[in-house]
DNA sequence: ACAAATCGTAATAATTTGATAACATTGGTG
DNA sequence: CACCAATGTTATCAAATTATTACGATTTGT
């Protein structure tokens, strides 16, 4: 999982660097805005993970900014904090109807923020990793139980043969290329000889049959289908 | 579901009767009290499914009816909500102390009330249906008595533990991460090393035995199933 | 108040997994 | 059919991950 973009959209400055640095140095990657405008362009432009937004900005206020986003096809599904002074409950029932995810009073504790975050980011991911096993001719790979089954037999495999083959199986019937296959399971940034595909590749196959991942030369892998 | 019953104990009529007015058209029945006394006599006879308890009343205040509710076998499990003035933080901490579910500040907005009013239900209801025992292989998990059974062997785990080994045969067979059992079991917000759930993973082990708990190499542990 | 139990952490050992290089084989094309 | 590039295969070493132990702080039981 490469590092989520978090959006900050709070007008005082002072505010915007502390929570960019604290956030930075918890592995995220971090955008800022200074208002209501840019924040709405920002997130458009970068489809970030997560938004923080300041309900109190002049012009255009949080809540505002929260709906019009909540507008936008593209962008709707992105979950949005907001960030709001101590007490201010009317507010805090609004924000709730206009689709906030969580709230969050100021003065707020770094570590709180921080695990808040990480709370609503999860809730996210989970709910939109639904679907956790396949099955395809006698192979049935789970992926809630990190399991393998080919017929009644049960196979564990380590975690990037398991990786591989749960990609291949959950396109089944699509060549995919040494690169695509890096790029989804290694990540993006990290670098591996792609000749270390064909090492996991042929240890899959060792395991459960030769037949199943077929090589298309020049092109890449492909789990079988017919 | 059939209309949730709530009970309103407070003496300002004119509260009394918006409170009421307000939940009534939003599908509750509605009781009302206008003192202490009257409050218990009405909970005892009707049983309703919440209790909405003003703190500061003549003669016996809200603090009094709520100990007096929670002494009382039949209906103990009623959860109150408090309704107290702004600020007194005190009081909120007293009446968590005997037993409060919530607490609300006036002047509210009914919105915010009834919400949370449906979350208090909702808490309830969850926590009805709640399953408290497992059984998986020879192991039985009891968690109202608190004990876990290997044949007609009792152990008595240590509450961490406890919590992680129920929460392992809860999701049998599902592979839970590191930080998946910390978020679960020591809450989002408290900050331990992970390392630490080596460490109870292993105790269990020393006492149950090493071949209920499966290590998942890079994902987390599970509990088998087979 | 003392002893025992519990819990979190750090340090270190043990183990598994993964990446790479080196060499073997294959399959298609001229 | 021979050649070449792409892939298969194996062994090895490094890195990542987990297991285990020990210790101090705190809590609990008596």
């Amino acid at each position: 999982m490469s590092k989520p973009t978090i959006l900050i959209v709070d007008d005082e400055q002072d505010i915007l660097d502390l929570i960019s640095y604290n956030l930075e140095s918890e592995g995220f990657e971090v955008l800022k805005a200074e208002n209501g405008q840019d924040g709405i362009k920002l997130v458009k432009q970068h489809k970030p993970n997560l938004v923080l937004l300041d309900i109190m900005m002049p012009k255009m206020d949080g809540l505002e900014v929260c709906e019009k986003l909540r507008k936008e096809q593209s962008v709707q599904n992105i979950p949005i904090i907001f960030l709001t002074a101590r007490g201010d409950e009317q507010t805090e029932v609004d924000g709730l109807d206009r689709g906030a995810d969580d709230f969050i009073t100021k003065p707020i504790s770094i570590k709180k923020l921080v695990s808040r975050i990480k709370a609503v980011l999860r809730r996210f991911d989970e709910a939109k990793t639904e679907v956790t096993s396949f099955e395809v001719h006698d192979i049935k790979i789970d992926r809630e139980r990190y399991i393998v089954y080919r017929g009644d037999e049960k196979f564990r495999l380590p975690k990037k043969e398991f990786e591989l083959l749960y990609y291949l199986i959950s396109l089944k019937g699509i060549v995919l290329s040494r690169e695509k296959l890096l790029n989804k399971i290694w990540g993006d940034d990290i670098h591996v000889v792609d000749r270390t595909v064909d090492v996991h590749i042929r240890k899959i196959r060792e395991k459960l049959g030769d037949h199943y991942i077929e090589t298309i030369k020049g092109v890449g892998y492909r789990f079988k289908s017919e």
